[in-house]
DNA sequence: ACATTTGTCAACCAAATGGTTGAACTTAAT
DNA sequence: ATTAAGTTCAACCATTTGGTTGACAAATGT
């Protein structure tokens, strides 16, 4: 077991991560980054100048984080229809890892419209090997005529949205906590068989 | 035309609705919520005694607006094959009239996670008529064996997801803006036939 | 060994922010 | 008309919060 001694650096950023992706811009509070760090509040701003300064390379890593990390499963040399089940698990394992990734990024994106638009490095999905099979699917008549991108959306909405919302719905539909996990299980399945069937019958 | 003169208090808690559902508790200003109402501060506090207490009743009101809306569309007497793109229809316009709501309810029940879980009034959407329908299909055999929940989760987050992630999405898809209504007009048809078809066909 | 740079912290500062007060004004009751 | 209650606001107040300072210690270079 190696004793993993983390730079003062490194202990600010990480916990910068978890407080700003726990509380958002607006809620979190310099104080207690510092604290989650163990160190003093000063070396928040030796180290990144401003709060502001802070929570943009946070931000930047995050998204980076989310959105990257599909990509090489997209690329992946295997069908379409077996790629649909691991995109779908892909997410959700995603998200039972890490459940404040994605509406943090919501959030802030949503408040602060065009200033962290022009920082992020465009690496979309659309130059990807999935959305080429999908493309070529189609003009071989395989698959159902529809834009590649609303399969790609379908897969995060159904498979992010219960993650995030899961407060919201559990009061809507009086789920238990106790049943979350095998709802969660069933919804995988559910999900990629819903959209292959759509995909393919028509 | 009426020159409609409302209250004080309304001009406040109307205000602290648009503003709260905005920028959420934590980064909203008892400052602005005066001025959007066009009064003194003092009279936020005269009102409702502390930000705390005026955000208890603006996410109150939100939460019923958003989650009890839908009940009387769901107990409509059509077809349950006929109600779900009624219910996409209803969640979709609904996002279009009022952007904010959805994503301040699912923010505020998550960093306040027990506080106002007791406060709001359980309208669930199990005792309504669509999901008896549900059940009732599939005890016939007519529909795939599956919790109705499911159905409903999917509608929820294949209609509300996209909005309230319409940012990131777009980064990710390299979807543009002005292509943005006519994907959504696109998602309406697809989510509904989609749906339909998983549960009849099995 | 000495000087210079880098890192760390307690104490402090200024602005922002939720909240209070007391006086003035309006409305309703008697 | 007079009183009482309700309403409104400018000026204040106390706390929180992002940010700074200056002294001091730990490396680093020569």
């Amino acid at each position: 077991m190696v004793e993993e001694q983390k730079s003062t650096e490194e202990l600010i950023f990480n916990a910068a991560l978890s407080v700003f992706q726990r509380k958002g811009l607006a809620g979190a509070r310099m104080q207690e980054i510092a604290d989650e760090a163990g160190i003093n509040k000063s070396m928040l701003h030796y180290y990144f100048r401003s709060k502001e300064l802070l929570f943009r390379q946070v931000f930047l890593m995050s998204f980076k984080q989310f959105s990257a990390s599909i990509i090489p499963l997209l690329n992946q040399p295997v069908s379409w229809e077996e790629k649909i089940p691991l995109v779908a698990g892909h997410y959700i394992s995603s998200m039972q890892k890490n459940p404040d990734l994605p509406l943090f990024i919501i959030n802030e994106l949503r408040h602060h419209p065009d200033e962290f638009v022009n920082i992020v490095t465009h690496n979309g999905i659309r130059d990807t090997l999935f959305i080429s099979q999908l493309k070529e699917g189609i003009e071989k008549g395989e698959i159902r005529k529809i834009q590649p991108i609303q399969v790609m959306v379908s897969i995060i909405s159904e498979t992010v949205f219960p993650f995030i919302a899961r407060p919201m719905l559990m009061h809507m539909t009086k789920l238990l906590d106790t049943n979350w996990d095998t709802f969660i299980e069933n919804r995988k399945e559910i999900i990629s068989e819903m959209l292959i069937k759509y995909l393919k019958e028509f």
